[in-house]
DNA sequence: CCCAATTTGTTCGTATGTATC
DNA sequence: AGATACATACGAACAAATTGG
């Protein structure tokens, strides 16, 4: 029926077909957020398909995150940024059977929070500075209970999305917030596991004591170095911590 | 109708809800690629809702890359690790209305190329080195043409992606990749301006070679500083670059 | 090679909710 | 408030693909 047929043993679908195409027109057209699509009438006699066909396309193009779609009189579809979250839920889809163990995650974030926190010392203001305060001092008091811990667990890594957010590398920003988003989920479901490691979380509130300074003075050298020194003891600790939940999982039962 | 009207201004499509139902399904039962979903008379009785509905969730897994559907007996669904093109696409679509600058890029890759160069010398094998060395002997004769100096360029970016591959850290295998893919892609759109930048193909020609001698000495400490210098070289040759392409556009129109 | 069973894929018609004018 | 346009959801019938005898 179709000529690509023969090239290509895998029949491709109208429906894609018509993504991509809508993908180049965006492109070449150089439309912005907020920009409307053609109306469903339009698409209809653009491809020459039916409405269900052209509908499952705007459908990929929403699940995709890139239009969201209105109903009622002018309504259709729009085209939208792709929010961080929905771009992290689908990284996160392609890393689930990946895998990635904690020391990777430590690896990678060792190597771009030094160069996150030099950029974001340029650009933080008052309020930055204040809710990076704020966070600190929430972790200044020693834990009381499990849930208080990792509270207090969360809001230290809250203090480097804040720092993600501000950095004005868009891809250092967007894997910043997501390996913090990673561990967050981390810690959240091993929570049953957790042990106290009261060390770990006195240096984590010291370095980010310093840091406030560092940032405070817009120091960009020494929030480098301040973080470098910062990720390498959480690398520290994290092997330790996996060290013992090993021995702990071996002894237990099993 | 619904008792989530109050709390939730925004009504969650039924199609929505069993997406993330299947989801958990998958995550709790630690459902492995290659398993199967119930079908969808099974699904259709499980979430009681119509063929149409169950169908909308399972395109949308389709799209985010978590499952193929095939028609047949024993068809169905099933399971798939998402491909590394899908999750590429969907992060371009992200980044596509941030664009970062060129800077921005190799400023993450001078972070994260010297440390996949690390980590691959220890695991690259005869067919790894045999392929890096056909891809560097493609660059040293010089250029003859428009169209052989791109290729050069592209069998440049090859040999970052194949070290990328051979890295045991799948995060930073997933961005040392993507970034070269990002990269190819500039200078395939770039190509009508590119202009020769012979110094830039010859010191990237050296650094190839001291590389990939590196790599057959297994020297993961003399890679990375190589790598290092390789990328803070690339980085500078970029800004110039960028710098002639801004002075070019200026004074030719506009 | 064809047939039959099985399972997805497509296309109707209809009803209902909801946002916009 | 009412009319309109669109999205959502359902059901039923039919079409297409794949497998196994």
């Amino acid at each position: 029926m179709n000529q690509q047929d023969f090239v290509s043993p895998k029949r491709i679908k109208r429906a894609d077909q018509i993504v991509e195409s809508i993908k180049r027109w965006v492109v070449v057209n150089g439309k912005q957020p907020g920009d409307r699509l053609p109306n469903e009438k339009e698409l209809i006699e653009q491809f020459e398909c039916s409405k269900g066909t052209v509908r499952e396309a705007l459908k990929s193009l929403e699940v995709q995150g890139l239009v969201s779609i209105r109903t009622g009189p002018n309504g259709g579809a729009i085209l939208e940024r792709v929010p961080y979250e929905k771009a992290s839920q689908l990284l996160r889809n392609f890393l689930h059977f990946e895998q990635p163990s904690g020391p990777e995650i430590y690896a990678l974030r060792t190597l771009v929070e030094p160069e996150i926190a030099a950029l974001a010392a340029e650009r933080l203001n008052q309020d930055d500075l204040a809710k990076l305060e704020a966070l600190v001092e929430r972790c200044r008091a020693p834990a009381q209970s499990f849930d208080e811990r990792m509270e207090q667990r969360i809001a230290e890594l809250e203090f480097h999305v804040v720092l993600a957010q501000r950095c004005d590398n868009v891809m250092l920003a967007f894997i910043g917030r997501f390996i913090n988003d990673m561990i967050r989920d981390l810690v959240i479901f091993k929570k049953a596991q957790l042990p106290e490691q009261q060390e770990f979380s006195c240096a984590n509130l010291e370095y980010h004591t310093k840091l406030l300074e560092a940032f405070r003075a817009r120091d960009a050298q020494a929030a480098r170095q301040l973080m470098l020194e910062h990720m390498q003891s959480a690398e520290h600790f994290n092997r330790e911590l996996e060290g013992q939940l090993q021995k702990h999982f071996l002894s237990s039962d099993h």
